[in-house]
DNA sequence: GCAAAAGTGTTTTCATTACACCCATGT
DNA sequence: ACATGGGTGTAATGAAAACACTTTTGC
């Protein structure tokens, strides 16, 4: 029996902003809520934490249980803690958020939700608890990251082309890039693994296929290289 | 009673790494524990976060009880969860930093603690619980943040001189600058209001005095400006 | 007058930006 | 043959880096 249980009662959930992006927009997954509180809300994924369970292992289950999806890019942001944030109790929240690629996910509604969708995330309003804080939050973490680390990849296929790259990075960023400028960047930093393959099935010049290669970017770590866009 | 009793008991802190600089060396304020777990080991200030309490306000408390300052520079930086961190039961911390002038304080040793002293941050190297972890991790976030937005100012006493400035800069960055670079940089944010004041008893010329000014910072801002060394 | 830190500009170097045309494919 | 996006280089601009001497004070 620990030792607080006569001294403080509360309880402690995680909550994951799961990122995926679609090849035009950066989405987010959310779920509508079967009961009370905030019965038929769209709602973040997540759960209390189990007294047994470590934090980043509870977010992961959030993930798994709902998609069936493992390996994954997660990262902790922020904990929201406001004593009135949950009307049940004290519940603070310890929010994450994780990269996925759209498509290698198996949606399975669970006994908490009824519907699970991919949402755009300039069309989020409102959401239940204080998730559309949440969202917001971890939305520029992953803005301000995306800049200072190769994670952008994570949202898009093993081998993808220059152009869905960039077009990655402006969702995310919101802001237009320079073509060749992007282009030359990008190879220049000698991360992306070249693919003696094109595209296929496009009515256009097929392009390249590339894909990040965490060797080459472990090794120009060491020496000292920094990813920066 | 909140609906979570029957289903999870746990507990939640925060820990404070307050920061301080003594014009040479960046510091950091840290209790001998009185008792056990960990009694006669160094550590982080800390406490259980009241059910009535916001973590924020949880943060601050800490740092008055122990010191008498109330208005701070104060930032949630990341919540340690693993299951057993803590040898007497579930408690996760929410772990902040905050930054304060040393010299300012009015320190008191409290019933959990024996001794309140600033050490160097350097010379730390072994602490109660993870407290050495979160001591690190506050230290990267401060270094990063430090770059990007106008807090250095909050560890010097209102009015400073740009010497003092960058020597601010170079502790905790860990890297000398350029004391050209650094004026004309600085000066050229345009956020520093100049004072008609000298350094008094120093063997050698006296340097100006400046503080920082909020005003002209949120102005700036405001037509797009954005903060970076 | 000597020691100690304050204060001050210019040149070089490098990274970022801006910009327009030909190429390969499907229909 | 035409529509669509793929792919490529160079010049101009601006920010960062490198660098040394004179000034003012206390002792």
């Amino acid at each position: 029996m620990p030792f607080q249980d006569d001294f403080y009662k509360s309880a402690f959930s995680v909550d994951n902003v799961i990122f995926g992006f679609d090849g035009n927009n950066l989405k987010v997954l959310l779920i509508k809520r079967k009961h009370d509180p905030f019965a038929g809300y769209w709602a973040l994924p997540g759960d209390i934490v189990q007294p047994d369970q470590d934090l980043d292992e509870g977010a992961l289950q959030v993930l798994e249980k709902l998609t069936g999806i493992k390996d994954v890019y997660l990262e902790q942001v922020h904990t929201f803690g406001k004593v009135n944030r949950h009307p049940r109790g004290r519940v603070i929240t310890i929010a994450y958020y994780s990269l996925i690629k759209i498509g290698e996910e198996d949606i399975r509604p669970s006994s908490f939700a009824d519907k699970v969708e991919w949402k755009e995330i300039r069309a989020i309003e409102s959401l239940a608890f204080d998730h559309l804080d949440i969202v917001n939050t971890c939305l520029s973490r992953l803005r301000r990251n995306v800049k200072y680390r190769p994670i952008g990849f994570e949202l898009l296929p093993k081998k993808f082309t220059l152009t869905e790259l960039q077009n990655l990075y402006e969702s995310i960023l919101e802001k237009e890039l320079d073509k060749r400028n992007f282009r030359k960047k990008i190879l220049s930093m000698n991360v992306l693994k070249t693919h003696n393959e094109l595209q296929k099935g496009v009515a256009h010049r097929p392009a390249k296929l590339y894909s990040f290669d965490a060797y080459k970017y472990e090794a120009a770590k060491e020496s000292g290289f920094v990813f920066e866009l």
